[in-house]
DNA sequence: CTATATAGTTTGAGTTCTAAATAAAGTCAA
DNA sequence: TTGACTTTATTTAGAACTCAAACTATATAG
């Protein structure tokens, strides 16, 4: 019978859809954060994350930057050529590897990280170093139990369970 | 001179950096999902996610979906859209009050989520079920604390909290 | 009936990914 | 050395997602 009342409510909420809803929450502060520097600092938080990058180890290569951030290359290009043309940092060409690119920092973009817009998350970041010590190491195990977790994808698994279509191109 | 050292590798790495950065690879973790969920399935992590939603209530407006599961309205507009289009799901004004849209699914949509994959990648889910119960618990904290610590913007001000819907089951 | 509030949609800007196209270097064999 | 292949890095093109702000339509006051 189905029945006249809407309201499907499901009890079942198993731990991993917690984590997930919690992991969208973050996520989602983390977006709305971004919005609010681009009104504070005029860059979004990618951008600016990138510049602190490349203000840390200037002249490092769009590979490497990536690679530091966690960002795909392809993703880095299109960051650095906004701020290129904000005239925060300019691209050239290794000399002593002309396939890559170097990224270097211009004054304006130096200027532009001393005063040091509030990184990212800023008042997170002070609030969470209040935290007891035992607090912050929790936090920081869990997440990169998680990132082990996710990450693990590449790292084991070989398992010959999986049948199935052969269409699991699987590891590497 | 210039050169020379080229490594310059962080050791000054606060513990809120450690956090940023593996909250970084997560989300790149769960974004790569998304990826290759649109191989499998042919809809995108945040397409099956609404789905899903809107399958276990079924008949809720576009607001209570967005809200439910942290997106901005405008962002269920756009996926709502996507999935209409593809038959999935359907929308129509409500009878009682003409400004909300009501999400239905269809056959078709029931279908595909019947037979869909886990939001999270199925190995993540597998894994992370078989910690023992106190890391499970662990991660949810952790992950929850990190919540309030971004959200505390607005309890960190007013010592009364308000609504923003304390909709955080638990549940363990 | 006007004024305000709410629900959804549209618009504009930015980020993000993969896949495919380029380009420069390195490797190997004749 | 030279030519063919392989590797590495960057760029381009295309599709989604994301949000705020502006806009439309409806509801609820006063």
């Amino acid at each position: 019978m189905k029945g006249a009342d809407v309201t499907r409510n499901e009890d079942a909420f198993s731990p991993s859809d917690a984590v997930l809803a919690a992991l969208r929450k973050i996520i989602r502060s983390i977006e709305l954060n971004s919005r609010s520097l681009v009104k504070r600092v005029g860059l979004t938080g990618p951008q600016l994350i990138i510049l602190k990058e490349v203000s840390r180890m200037n002249g490092s290569s769009i590979g490497e930057v990536a690679r530091t951030i966690s960002l795909s290359q392809a993703t880095v290009t299109g960051i650095v050529e906004r701020l290129e043309k904000r005239n925060l940092l300019l691209r050239r060409r290794s000399d002593v590897d002309r396939r890559k690119v170097m990224v270097e920092i211009t004054q304006e973009g130096e200027t532009l990280v001393r005063d040091a817009p509030p990184l990212m998350q800023e008042a997170f970041v002070d609030r969470f170093s209040r935290l007891p010590e035992w607090e912050q190491s929790m936090v920081l195990s869990a997440l990169q139990l998680l990132v082990q977790l996710m990450d693990a994808k590449s790292l084991s698994e070989s398992s010959g369970l999986m049948e199935e279509d052969g269409d699991i191109p699987v590891v590497l």
